[in-house]
DNA sequence: ATAAGTCTATGAAACGCTTGCAAAGTATGT
DNA sequence: ACATACTTTGCAAGCGTTTCATAGACTTAT
């Protein structure tokens, strides 16, 4: 009646042998007599055992379990980290536990708390705006934590990202290359480092290299939505801007289509440059150009470091740059 | 230097009672004298003390923990899904371990096993094709199982889903009524029950109904991508079809952009309509008429049913069926 | 005052596995 | 044949909780 009833000592007893070398067998440790170990082996598989997870965790102080924060599943960006995630867990025999958290201190303290009391090897976290109260619970925790295409303003923690100054302020340069005086720059809350402290830095930077100043009624703070995008399009023309810059992808086809849909053609009238290169981009007429960020491998990359940091490897650095890319499609000239 | 010194014990010693009573008041058992509990709490709180939930696993035999199988997470229909569930999960203290199985059989086997190892105390799995060898597992295993948002073709598992019949039934007919003669099935696999038993049905009771015969030419088998609906375009024009049922929003976006780059009007001489009203159907243009699931809310309730088989409550009955609907936008006429 | 209940709290046995240590077995060299 | 050095095994002590059987301490009814 009961989930799983045979247990290793089962298995010991049916093989004649001790519990200890069954847990060897089991484990892969070499020192079994091979001839044993086929016993053994014949046993598990005739019984079908299954050792259990949860009482070697108790015993080994080792759960195979990372935890992952991610703001919102649903999210294409965040989903496409999280696959790139999952794939290398498995690779290396971990399994995640997926919270969502939507970006809400609150909900990712209460997060981290119940992932630590699971015993997680491991903590992946996605976000852009760590609160203090979380920054000192990570600091406090003895397991290792990576941020996975999230930056760390202070940068105390392991991340994985590009360059988001530089990514930017190629896209920017670009477009004023092409005769685009008024560049506006949109993108989500500026409380979130990634946000201020990078995208903005790098539009600026753009500015300044091609002698244009900087004016604050081209920088748009709005949240990450299509519909933000929609609805900003007004704003957008009454501050003369004649491209844009947008740092998420489901915004910028709001503002691309905010724009078409008051008969601005794009890109002849109105250039606009993504962040993401999320499948959105190629599904939007026009296609949307993109800074291009290996989305997969960044998800990848971060749990691939988590390994090293869960086994006590020595890293050299604690940032990982990945590289970007510029994709040009239709929304640009 | 470890993860977590503080334990029960610990508690226990501090506050002057047994670890057994500690263990009441964390687990909110009744018979405790209110001043024993608020001296128990004072300590937790100042030691920092946080439950180890493995060792509680162990000892309960509960793991408070549910897996999701998944075919691929970064897909936006599944990740609705699974944002459902985790939020109602995280509502019922349950976490999620999430397992991509990219719809392989032998990938779903070896998910499924982990999971179990790891005492999940209940499974939601998504996919459309369960194999025999699965199915087998699944029978015999004592842990709930629930299907979200995919048919059990034997109708033996637990399932939340929608009438697909139904729904692709009406659709189909309002395609008739515009005067479309020839409209083309265009879906997935059709070993996928989802296609072949519940979508395909549809399309042909509204044939039916419309004194229209059913012509295998006009049904489309292929895989679920964008770029699989852009080039299946040329097919679809030399079947002389003027109108299509898609199973999938990306491949409907895929086969719109497909007529839309061959310089074919829609919905002047191509009507599509699609079946998921994931957010791509407003992104592109124009936006894609659809059927309606709740995919949030297929996984929410997937998740209560879980729950209330995981309490061993009774459920009356085993498949649960969502209502759908219809939005009609600008790829019809 | 006594029997019979309530409440509270304790002790100690699971839960199923890992692992350090020691014992038993084998092989090798002389 | 014997000492030495591995190689294989078994023992038993945890790992941190839950939970069952009990025991004390109070109440309450008789």
């Amino acid at each position: 009646m009961e989930k799983q009833t045979i247990t290793i000592y089962d298995v010991a007893r049916e093989a004649a042998v001790s519990m200890a070398t069954v847990s060897r067998v089991v484990n892969g440790n070499p020192n079994v007599k091979p001839a044993t170990r086929k016993k053994v082996l014949e046993v598990i598989d005739r019984l079908d055992y299954r050792p259990n997870a949860v009482a070697r965790g108790l015993a080994s102080k080792k759960s195979t379990t990372v935890g992952v924060i991610i703001p919102d599943v649903s999210n294409v960006y965040f989903s496409s980290l999280a696959r790139g995630i999952d794939d290398v867990a498995t690779m290396y025999k971990y399994n995640i536990i997926l919270a969502n958290s939507d970006g809400n201190s609150q909900k990712e303290l209460q997060v981290l708390n119940t992932l630590l009391a699971k015993q997680v090897d491991g903590i992946i976290y996605m976000g852009n705006k760590i609160s203090d109260e979380l920054r000192l619970q990570f600091d406090r925790s003895k397991t290792p934590i990576i941020l996975a295409g999230s930056v760390d303003s202070k940068n105390e923690l392991g991340s994985v990202h590009i360059d988001y100054v530089a990514a930017v302020e190629e896209a920017v340069a670009d477009l004023i290359v092409h005769g685009n005086k008024k560049v506006a720059f949109i993108s989500g809350p500026l409380d979130e480092a990634i946000n201020s402290k990078y995208r903005l830095k790098g539009y600026k930077n753009a500015l300044a290299k091609n002698n244009l100043k900087y004016d604050e009624e081209l920088v748009f703070e709005t949240d990450y939505s299509y519909r933000a995008g929609e609805i900003l399009w007004p704003a957008i023309v009454s501050a003369g801007a004649t491209a844009a810059i947008v740092g998420d992808d489901e915004l910028a086809a709001g503002v691309m289509n905010g724009a078409l849909d008051a008969g601005v053609k794009v890109p002849t009238d109105f250039e606009v440059v993504t962040s993401n290169n999320s499948k959105i981009t190629e599904i939007v007429r026009p296609k949307l150009s993109s800074i291009t960020q290996p989305l997969y491998d960044i998800g990848a990359v971060s749990m691939r470091f988590l390994t090293k940091l869960m086994n006590k490897e020595d890293v050299t650095e604690k940032v990982v740059e990945l590289p970007y890319g510029f994709i040009k499609r239709s929304s640009t000239k």
